[in-house]
DNA sequence: CAACTTCACTTAACACTGTTAATTTATATT
DNA sequence: AATATAAATTAACAGTGTTAAGTGAAGTTG
């Protein structure tokens, strides 16, 4: 019994172990860069170990973003409840999500960003990605309650200030040689103007 | 000399018939998904009969993507002519940035969304896709000056409407599975929430 | 016309990749 | 101590982008 529960607790650092290292090296190196055989030689371990884990290399990205987004979804609510002024709050909620992706690049980039393999569709649905998103709606739909929008139409306005954010997040991260005004600025900006452009 | 120019134009042919099968391809199963050799089948010529005429694979789509982007300043320009309201013209040139994204998929992913391997930084600026950019820039100018915005930093402005609509160009792209609302709608969305939101 | 050079192209090979199947090593149970 | 189970490994496959060396035909020059 107890050296059942050692067992299992050994697999599960194991499992973590794996993600951390693989974590850190497709945020240094870039998910296409960094091989099976790489994180396991990292490990110690000899890559076919890896899939003792993981069902193939995008389960093993999958979990490793899904931990961070669990995060990105906590911070944006604990965020959120530092002021009671409903655009108070989307405007931080904006804002963090904004600076999680800059701060986490290579997994907002694998969510968000890069063609998933094939059957993303269903399981988005069970996505902590969607977490985070389904408190961007809470939010507008506070706003939307106290008549502080132009349309009532919640559903579209999320999306569209999703599309918004997820396209200045994405330029930053992708493009960071192209000649941007400030980042600060650029964010700001984006973040106002989307306000501004739903305000009733 | 005679023969030199068919010699020529015959090399030439090849490096367009190279760029057409690869360009079909690339749209058709993704970027990732084809390989030289596939590329070289399909025309009936040996894998390393490409790298004669390009660089590498990341060459090769870059070219294609040159090609096609092109096409995209053009058309912009060409649309913009039909009217000669500022703000209208804004509006159709956001519209026909969105749609051609959305109607060639796999280039628009290859140079705004796909990470690029490493000496993007200097090269973006001899690229239709800035030429593209430009065009944006110059119509904003005309608002500008026409004093239908808000605040005068037309590079920061140019910015934040490029962000919004690749912002809803990628999504769209590259998450289908995801229950957007009608396509229409959400673009629509976006473009007036951003027009709105930087109007004087 | 023959020898030589240039050009377009191909074959062979390298060092990788993700992944599967078979096999060994270590642990747990009887 | 023998056996069953789990964990990890080695070997292998089919594929990748890419380079170097080789082949055959066309063009150039004596």
């Amino acid at each position: 019994m107890v050296s059942r529960n050692r067992q299992d607790s050994d697999k599960e650092n194991l499992r973590q172990e794996i993600m951390d290292a693989a974590r850190e090296m497709f945020v240094a190196e870039g998910y296409a860069n960094v091989s099976m055989r790489k994180i396991a030689d990292k490990i110690g371990y000899s890559a076919t170990t890896i899939y003792l884990y993981f069902k193939d290399k995008t389960d093993l990205v999958h979990q490793i973003c899904e931990q961070t987004f669990a995060r990105l979804a906590q911070n944006i609510k604990a965020i959120q409840q530092l002021s009671d002024n409903p655009l108070e709050k989307l405007r931080s909620g904006l804002r963090e999500y904004i600076y999680f992706g800059l701060k986490h690049p290579s997994q907002y980039e694998i969510v968000f960003i890069t063609p998933l393999p094939v059957d993303m569709e269903k399981e988005f649905e069970e996505t902590n990605g969607k977490v985070a998103f389904d408190t961007l709606r809470t939010v507008i739909d506070e706003c939307s309650s106290a008549n502080l929008l132009k349309s009532k139409d919640v559903e579209l306005i999320s999306q569209t200030l999703w599309a918004g954010i997820h396209g200045v997040t994405s330029l930053l991260i992708q493009h960071g040689g192209f000649p941007f005004v400030e980042r600060e600025r650029l964010i700001d900006s984006v973040i106002e103007t989307l306000i501004s452009g739903i305000k009733a």
